[in-house]
DNA sequence: CGCTATTTTAAACGCATGTTTAAACTGAAC
DNA sequence: GTTCAGTTTAAACATGCGTTTAAAATAGCG
C-alpha cells in the first residue's frame, strides 16, 4: 500500500469520527505509520487532503447517481420514494469500495457541512453540478407543483435530516442499541429515513395542515 | 454592563457564527472589549463559558417549551402540526430576550450537536429531561399508532432537519435572496420547516409508499 | 556500479491556542 | 485613610498546530 494511499486511508477514518478540524495532521499521520511530513509532501496541505479524501469518494459516487437519477427521469411520473429511493444502491455501493464506505462518506459530507464554513458546500457544487442537477429535475417530475423557492428550501431541510443523521449515526445507533436492543445498519437506517424525507418533500403547499 | 455579560455576549454571537472550537478566547475577549485572562477568571474555562452560554437559554427557554408542550397534550387529538408549531412561539420569543435570540440559540444548537463529540447533547437531555420527555408524550398523543422505535428514528431525523438548517441559516438565507430575490427571515423558515416535519414524522409506517 | 530523481526522515520554525501567574487597580467598610 | 476582598491587567507559560527544511535513504535506469 502507497504512503498516500495509507494517508487517505487514515485521514478517512479520522475526518469522519472527528471532522476536519478536530483532527490533527500528526493523528493522521501516527495511524497511518508514515512520517508526518509527508502529507505536506503528497498532498501539499491539509486543505488538499480533505479535498483528496472527498474526491475519491465522489468520483466513485457520482456517475453512479447520475445514471439511477437519469432513470428515475425517463419515468412517466415517478414518485419521490422512487427518487430518494433511488440513492440508497449506490450509496451502499460504497461499502464494497471500501470498508464502512457508507457510513464514513456520509459521515464525512456533513462534517464537511458545518466544519470549515462551507467551503466543501462550494467543492461539491462546483465539482459535480450534474448529480443536484439530475436529482433536482427527478424532484421536479415527481412533484412539478413545488415552487422553485420550495424545493430549494425542501432540499435543504433533507439534506439536514441526512448529513446530521449520518454524522452523529454512530452515537444514535449505540443509544438505539442500548434502548432497544435494536441492532441497526447503516442499511436500515437509510430504509427508515428514506420515507420520513419523502413525506416531508411530499408535503402539501401553502400552509395546508397535516 | 458587568464583564461577565459582555464576554456571554460576545461568546454567543461567534459561537453561533464559528462554531465552538472555531472561536478562541482571544477573539472572544477582544470582541468583548475585555481582557483576556476574564474568561478563566469568570467562567473556569472555555467549555464551562460554552455551558453558561447555553444554559442561559436553555433556562429561558424551558419552561416555556414544557408549558406549550403540556398544553398541547392536554388536547384530545393533538395534530402533528399543532406539536411541532407549539415549538415556534417560545423560540420566537428569543428575539425579545437578545437580539437575534432565536436564530442564535438553534445555530448554537447544530454546532452543539456536532462540534465537541456530542457533550453538548449529554449536556441538554441530562440537565433539561423533561422538554424531551414532554415532547415525546406530545408526539405520541399524536401518532399513537408510531412505535417507540420509529419514534426515536423520527425525532433524531427532525432534531437533524432543525438542527442542520439553523447551523447553515446564513448561507442558506444568503442563496435563498441571490436565486429568488426572497428575504427570509428566521420567522418564515421556522414556518416552511413545520409542515415539512410535520409530513415527515406523520409517515405511514412500515414501508407505506408516498 | 554510478548517477539521478523520488521519497522518507528528524528536526525545527513560526504561530495560535487555553491557561496561569503575580502585580496593579478598584471600591466599599471600618 | 487604611484595609482588604474582588476584579482587572500584562506578561508569560506550556502545548499543539500546519508547514518547511535539509539531510538521509531508496528506487529506477543507463
Amino acid at each position: 500500500m502507497s504512503t498516500k494511499n495509507k494517508i487517505l486511508d487514515a485521514a478517512e477514518d479520522l475526518f469522519a469520527v472527528k471532522g476536519f478540524n478536530g483532527t490533527s495532521l500528526r493523528e493522521i499521520t501516527s495511524q497511518a505509520e508514515v512520517n508526518l511530513a509527508a502529507v505536506n509532501y503528497h498532498f501539499g496541505s491539509k486543505k488538499e487532503l480533505i479535498k483528496a479524501v472527498m474526491s475519491r469518494y465522489m468520483n466513485e459516487l457520482a456517475p453512479n447517481l447520475e445514471k439511477v437519477l437519469l432513470e428515475v427521469c425517463e419515468q412517466d411520473k415517478p414518485t419521490l420514494t422512487q427518487v430518494f429511493s433511488a440513492f440508497a444502491e449506490p450509496l451502499l455501493s460504497l461499502n464494497d469500495f471500501r470498508e464502512n464506505g457508507t457510513s464514513n462518506f456520509l459521515q464525512l459530507l456533513g462534517r464537511g457541512y458545518t466544519d470549515s464554513q462551507g467551503f466543501l458546500r462550494w467543492f461539491l457544487t462546483t465539482q459535480y453540478p450534474n448529480v443536484i442537477q439530475y436529482f433536482v429535475d427527478a424532484v421536479h417530475k415527481a412533484y412539478p407543483e413545488l415552487s422553485a423557492e420550495e424545493m430549494f428550501w425542501r432540499l435543504h431541510f433533507t439534506m439536514g435530516t441526512i448529513v446530521f443523521t449520518m454524522s452523529s449515526s454512530e452515537a444514535l445507533l449505540d443509544i438505539a442499541k442500548s434502548d432497544f436492543n435494536q441492532d441497526v445498519e447503516i442499511a436500515s437506517l437509510i430504509e427508515q429515513v428514506i420515507p420520513y424525507i419523502a413525506a416531508g418533500v411530499a408535503a402539501p403547499v401553502g400552509g395546508a395542515r397535516t
